[in-house]
DNA sequence: TTCCATCTTGACATATTTGACAAGTCAAGA
DNA sequence: TCTTGACTTGTCAAATATGTCAAGATGGAA
């Protein structure tokens, strides 16, 4: 799979779930861990930024959900 | 969950998965697509890095795994 | 011991993520 | 129209991931 591609696939997934719980952007921001703030937030969510592991760990706990589900889409063959 | 955990959690997963399939990190790199060497796997292995999404995704695709399965290191709650 | 394969570690340059702030866009509603 | 909330986009500095090379450590085999 193509980087872009990839990073689409992960922010769509991202937004996805937040608006599934009813977040906004500055929701999600206040339940992290540390320093982050909307910027990021959006700049992943579009894909226009190749995010850390940590940081998606992170966006993960504000999420409520694990790793592995956010990298839950298809491509059994990846 | 901590940064330096998190990272030595997803190192071992990787170095296991590649273990258990019998490569040397020389043997994973051949079957990377673009530039990756042994000293980043290594890097990554110990935790001593933060990698990028896409780099995970590059050595899944080598490991001929998922992501998901990278990320599948217990903690539903997470 | 000497070789050899494997892995780790350090140093370095380059590219990019991240955090921060400001400004812009857009839609909904008063 | 004006305002407000939500999100996007640009710029900047600081931190760090990545790629590369060289050297060191380790263990096994000859």
């Amino acid at each position: 799979m193509e980087k872009s591609e990839l990073l689409k696939i992960v922010g769509k997934r991202i937004k996805e779930i937040r608006e599934d719980k009813g977040l906004s952007q500055v929701d999600l921001v206040g339940k992290i861990d540390g320093n982050i703030d909307t910027t990021n937030i959006s700049r992943i969510e579009s894909g226009r930024t190749n995010p850390t592991i940590f940081t998606l760990h992170r966006i993960a706990e504000g999420l409520d959900v694990s790793l592995q589900e956010i990298m839950n889409f298809g491509k059994p063959e990846n």
